[in-house]
DNA sequence: GGCAATTTGGTTGCGCGCAATTCAATTGCG
DNA sequence: CGCAATTGAATTGCGCGCAACCAAATTGCC
């Protein structure tokens, strides 16, 4: 069984005070996961080709950018941890995407650099977005101001976590 | 290790047009899943006193809302399958806040209720909306607003996966 | 009635996401 | 120098999220 794409309205009939709030509420956080996961399956079907999840095309998105990267500042650039990152980086290294090798100057330290495979994955990767736009059905500048809103949005939460609420 | 709350800014040096895209590109949804993850981290911490991760708190929230539901009609509100939901039912029972029965006028179908105690729950669960709005900084307009943008995402998104691509 | 197609939930398997723990390397402080 | 504190990764455990598959009940078509 599969999820129903369009799933019922959010909207309910009774307009009570405090039920409100807890529909209101839903709404807030709800729409935001069920946008995340929407983009998640329409990742999955375009990244299929690429033998890629969409965390792993994060990855080399970044490694493409930057070159050869420790863990800890992949972690930085993607908002993950080792313990996300350590399985994520095993696969795409058993994948030929990636290799991984302890820093010389600094032993705790694993550098994460794409192999020739990873590298060259890039060219196929770039009709990528433009796939992803088309299947949002919104313009460049609606997305980018979603994209700043939603940034504020990340900072204030994690603000609000690490000040213990 | 845990992740770091301000990840690095995602912008970079050289505005080449491809990097652009793909840049570009890991804004419009990593953003996005950013601030889902965001979420999940405020809510953790608001229902650990609850004893609901956030999903489950959805369920109870629909649950709340309108009784007694098969878990077809509670995975087309939350946008979930069985293959999520059933186990997910079960630790809610174990936890004493819910019970299933399958239903008599159709075997097939099983009908989720709260308990006495998953009502009672909801008593508490009344200050949480006003906790995450705290935490978000964001005024109600404005939330209202990324809702609704959002939703049309989550909609455009599920049609275009639907269509195969 | 009889049989195929559909519907509903459950199960399995896999990949995150994250807390918690462990371990080695490095840093810092006396 | 010597030792405690810190840092960087890995590992473990658990809960989703979802595809794939299965079984049972129901519906529909003849």
């Amino acid at each position: 069984m599969t999820a129903t794409p369009s799933p019922l309205p959010a909207t309910a009939p009774l307009p009570g005070a405090a039920d409100d709030w807890l529909r209101l509420d839903q709404q807030i956080c709800f729409n935001l996961n069920a946008a995340s996961r929407a983009f998640n399956g329409v990742y999955r079907v375009v990244l299929k080709d690429l033998g890629l999840t969409y965390p792993q095309y994060l990855v080399m998105l970044v490694l493409w950018e930057h070159g050869t990267l420790p863990v800890k500042r992949l972690g930085e650039h993607l908002r993950l941890d080792s313990g996300t990152l350590s399985p994520l980086l095993k696969r795409l290294e058993t994948a030929g995407l990636v290799r991984r090798e302890r820093s010389a100057r600094d032993e705790r330290s694993v550098e994460v650099r794409p192999t020739e495979e990873g590298a060259a994955l890039r060219r196929r990767a770039l009709e990528v977005p433009r796939r992803i736009m088309a299947a949002t059905g919104f313009d460049l500048d609606e997305i980018r101001d979603l994209s700043t809103r939603l940034h504020r949005l990340t900072a204030a939460l994690d603000t609000a976590v690490a000040d213990g609420a």
